[in-house]
DNA sequence: GTGGTCTAGACCACC
DNA sequence: GTGGTCTAGACCACT
C-alpha cells in the first residue's frame, strides 16, 4: 500500500502523509474507507508509531481524513476538503512546475496531455 | 528582488533558491545575465552570506547558473538545464497538483486555461 | 579509519569524500554498513562537524551513501550507484592518467597487471 | 587547440595545464614543438595574461615545457620527463579510477580494451 | 542522539 | 572583489 523512500529527503512522516494524499485525491480510497490504524502501519513499515501519528494528525489537520477514537481512521466526506481552503498554493505549485518543464523543453502538447490523462483517469474511478 | 517569507517553514537557502528558479524559468532573468554576488546579495536580503552560497551551489547544481571564481554566477545556457535532466520528477508533482486540484473541486477547464495563460506569458517574453 | 594529510592542497571535506569514496568501491565499507555520524567523525578528525557534514553531504549526492536525518549514515545500495550515472568522465580520467603513464615511460605490461590486480582484490571480499 | 569550459569547477590556469598535458603525452604536439605565446594564448582564450602564464609556470615545473625569454616556450624533451618524477601518484589514481569503474558495474574487459586502445594510438602517433 | 540549517567571522585562491 | 572553504557555536526537526 504505501512503499517508503530512504533516500527520499523528506521526513518519514511527510512520505506517508503525501503518500495517502494521492491516494485519496486520485480516487484510490473512497470516501468513507477506513485506514489501517496507527498500530497496524507502524508494523507494516517497521517504524515507530509516533511517526505514523504524526502523519495521521496532519491529514486530519488538513481535512482528509477523520480520526475516530477507538474506531479508527476514515477518509474524510469530499465536501469537507473542498470547503476547507483556498487552492491558491496549488495553483501556484501548478503554475511554478509547468513554468519549469517549458523551461527544460517540454511540448505544450505533451503537458495538456498529461493533465487530461489524469482528469480521465479519476473520472472512471 | 527577492522577497524572503520568514513564516515559511523551508529554509532559508531554498525560499532563495526556489525564487531564482522561478525567475529563471518564467524568462525574468535572461540566459548569460550575472545575479548579484553572494555578499551583495546576503547584505541585500540581511542574512549570511553563508546561506546564499548554499542556495547558489544548489542551483548550480541543477544547472540553472554557472558560477565562476572571482568573476560571478551567471544564467546558464538553458542547452544546459534541457539536456541535464529527465523530468519525470515534474510530471509526478503536476500530476499529484492537478488531482488534488480536481479532488478540491476545480473545473479541467480553469486548470487548462492556468497552464495556457504560463504558456503565453513566457511565450512573449 | 582515515588520516587527513594537511599538506594535501585539496580541500579537507573533499580528502574525506574521497577517502570513503576508496574505501567504499574497494569493498572496505559494504552496502547497508553504517558510517560514523557526523559528530563523531569531527571528533575523531579533530574538526569541525560542518566540514564533515559538507563531505557526507556530497556522498549522497554522488549516490555513495544515504543520509537519515535521526538515524545516522549508510553505504547506499550498490544499485543506485550503477544506474545513478554514466562514466565517460570516470574513462577519460582513465585514458589521461595511462597516456601520461606510457609518456613517462611506464611499461603497458606493467600498467595491464596493475589493473588486474586491483579486479583481484575486489573479487576477493 | 584549447577550450576553454565555463561550467568546470577547477580554476581556469588549470584547465589550460591539464589541457596542455592531454595534448602533450598523447603525442598531439611534439618533443621540440613551439607552443603559443602566453600573449598569443590570452588573445586567443579571450582571458587574461597572467592566467596563461601561472600555466606555463606549472607545465614548465614539472617539466613538460620548456621557456626560452624572448624565443617562447617549447615541449620539453621526453627524457626530462621521464627522469623527473615517480609515478606512484599516477598509479593511486589509476588503482582509485578502475576500482570506481568496477563498483559502478564496468567489465574488466572493457576497461583492459580502453587501456590498450590508448596505447596503440600513442605508437601510432 | 542524529542530520540539517544558520550565524558571525575568518582566510584563501583566483582573476 | 569574487566564489569557496573552514571554524565555533547555536538551534531545530526527526526518530
Amino acid at each position: 500500500m504505501i512503499q517508503l523512500d530512504l533516500g527520499d529527503r523528506r521526513p518519514l512522516y511527510m512520505q506517508i502523509k503525501e503518500k495517502f494524499k494521492e491516494l485519496i485525491v486520485t480516487g484510490a480510497i473512497k470516501e468513507g474507507e477506513r485506514i489501517p490504524s496507527v498500530r497496524e502501519m507502524a508494523n507494516m513499515l517497521a517504524i515507530n508509531p509516533n511517526t505514523i501519528q504524526h502523519a495521521y494528525k496532519e491529514l486530519e489537520d488538513e481535512g482528509f481524513i477523520i480520526s475516530q477514537r477507538a474506531k479508527g481512521s476514515f477518509i474524510a466526506p469530499i465536501s469537507k476538503v473542498q470547503n476547507s481552503s483556498n487552492n491558491s498554493a496549488l495553483y501556484k505549485s501548478l503554475m511554478d512546475t509547468v513554468a519549469e518543464l517549458i523551461y527544460r523543453g517540454e511540448n505544450l502538447d505533451d503537458i495538456m496531455a498529461t493533465v487530461n490523462k489524469i482528469y480521465e483517469n479519476i473520472r472512471k474511478e
